[in-house]
DNA sequence: TATGAATGAGGCTTCATTCAT
DNA sequence: AATGAATGAAGCCTCATTCAT
């Protein structure tokens, strides 16, 4: 690694952190990220990416063949983070109820401070998910978030503070549909019928809606406990 | 083939239906939604819109002055059209829990049937709803989707059938998030999960879970009704 | 004259000037002195000569033929007008020394006056003098200039107060350059040496070194009166 | 045609001129000053300056950003062509006379061999100094003028063969006045009152009338030499 | 005499991408 | 593994001018 024994110590001043493959890619991936989701993918300049990387238009083009390459490479990047962090839940310890509050005070949570995140999904389905479609990797990790769930609304089954007939992949749909939207609509919201809801306390209440709302059709006893 | 066989013989040479600005205007405002909502206000191109038009692009920039100009009004029509319909539904003449529930149906299928409209929305908020806060118009039409709401909620208060401390914007918020996300999502929410609640099956019952999710933390006796 | 017992009063209320050519005419030619002293020949609209013009484009058009034409006529007028007042200067009654003291007073004056002239007169140059070219009648009127200047000169020699050398056409030519240039670099002249010639003193002096400039190798005997 | 048999055989496929950006630029502000000089600023076509360089129109943009980047850098290469043969004239070893005559003569030479610098400046000033007032680089350069002007006066003064009154600024002012409209109102100039002084002969009186009614306020023995 | 609507041609500029080393 | 120079294609927009009444 690094400048293997040859006779150009040229850049060994500087930048010595190039030389790096797997850290010039990362630099600019994540520079990537950041336009992408500010601009989409029609909208990012790869002129622009690149002069935010600590390294050149031509690098890019190296490692990731084309601007669409690029995308598609910082929409796995993303996704992939965003499960991860989910994996790192470990709900399975708490009883049922506690469980299914706290994926959805996460959720709610999650999107909320990874607005880019929600930029790069909500670009990608302007693109009628063309780019996630191509890439499986991201469909196959994305769908554990559903078997997650399942389990725990199993569990609140079988104790019987759950009904029986609570569907998992709707309660996902629910609980994604209020935390995306919270985010993906903020602009055009806060616009419309000022920023209430996007205050601290504003999100707060949403977020206790969004368990409320969730919870009360699936629990036996619908009154939210106070976890958070 | 145009204008084949027309009952408007008025100057017959040609192009009969010029001369009509409105007209002209209302036929480039149609093309430029459908091809601002499938590729996005960078993505999207004079050329192309001109091309659809059954005038010339030189028309576009004579109306519209600029791209930016286009966009700009066409996002007004569209959130116009969405807000006549909102008042067309006149639910003040319903019981209050049947007003409610006929809103939440309506814009569920509204959003559903009208794709390009959720799409628009979805690019004005990548744009950080930049144009959206250049037009007071749009402003001021949608704030009376809350009053509306708010009507409906007090009538149901006063009538002791919803509970006290039911927010307006709340549940306006809440209504508006699953029946955008629905659409908005779609792509890569069936290509991660599979399309089985894309489907008309999987669609009704969203439909009622959104109306059931939303009316049981409002109303006192929440079974809902079979309206819709 | 103005609608002549028509059987359509429409335009009676305001705009009642309109209907009278010359003054429509009028009115455009000095809406485009200003405009093409402006912005130049190219660098001129003629959109917005028609926007700052009582009347409309079409009108233009109509009147003058096209941009070409119109700046032809500007020209012509603006050298109309120029000419007039020399005329009307009538050197003819004072001694000549006076005289030609009085034409570098008054031509100096007369062109820091008349910007939008000088501005004219630079564009056409920038022109190669083409327009010009084309209109006999600018070049017969502005010859008398020299003409004028002939006669001053010869009184004064026949007096001989003037050497018997003094050729008309360069001392002409030698009160246009200072008095011209004085104007039309103004904004370079400034820019690079500060504006201290362009103050009311500054102005001042330079008129007076104009007189002395110019008399000096022509009166026998040098001193310069203080007629102003 | 191009680099038909030339002495660079360095890679010999084709453009090997390119891949210097010195040179390319260069050749572009070559054609710049030409076309710019001839068309003025709006009147410049941008397709014609590349069409006349050895490179593509693309290069323009990817060397001097736009339109109004290359003219103003053209501009700032003309002014420092000039100040630079100013400054190899040398006058500080020329007595005071000599170098004031040796001063005048060459900037009326100068100005009438460069035609195309004086319409830069006309144009600029057509332009008010827009793009002057944006470089400080020609601004400075150009002070130098009469500092330069200022020690042969001050010179003169000491060996009491200039007036004492002389300001350096109103000398500089006179040269330039009759130098620059020399050449800038030749086309109108002729075209009214002949081309006799645009003659060879008209010329040269031109010049030594210049040069004669500089130095008679000046110099106390107003006898002009012979140098030129 | 007057006008609102319309337009072909051409202008300036930007973009993702590749070349040559 | 890296880079400064270069570029064809296509984008957005403006201009003087004419049409149809």
């Amino acid at each position: 690694m690094a400048n293997s024994g040859g006779t150009k110590p040229k850049s060994s001043r500087k930048n010595s952190w190039k030389q790096n493959p797997q850290a010039v890619q990362e630099n600019i991936l994540r520079v990537a990220q950041e336009v992408f989701a500010k601009n989409g993918l029609s909208g990012a300049r790869v002129d622009e990416i690149a002069a935010m990387t600590e390294t050149s238009k031509r690098m890019v083009y190296y490692y990731f063949g084309d601007k669409e390459g690029l995308y598609r490479r910082t929409l796995e990047e993303a996704y992939r983070k965003v499960r991860q962090k989910e994996v790192d839940l470990d709900l399975d310890h708490l009883d049922p109820r506690a469980a299914l509050e706290r994926l959805i005070r996460f959720t709610f949570r999650h999107h909320s401070e990874n607005p880019d995140f929600i930029r790069l999904v909500m670009i990608e389905n302007i693109h009628h998910g063309t780019y996630l479609a191509q890439s499986a990797t991201i469909r196959d990790m994305n769908r554990g978030a559903v078997d997650q769930l399942e389990r725990i609304l199993k569990r609140g089954r079988d104790e019987g503070v759950f009904r029986q007939d609570a569907d998992p992949l709707t309660i996902h749909w629910q609980i994604s549909a209020m935390s995306f939207f919270n985010v993906s609509n903020r602009a055009t919201f806060s616009l419309i019928f000022g920023d209430r809801l996007n205050s601290a306390t504003g999100q707060r209440q949403l977020e206790d809606w969004a368990v409320e709302t969730v919870l009360r059709p699936v629990v036996v006893d619908p009154r939210p406990s106070d976890q958070g």
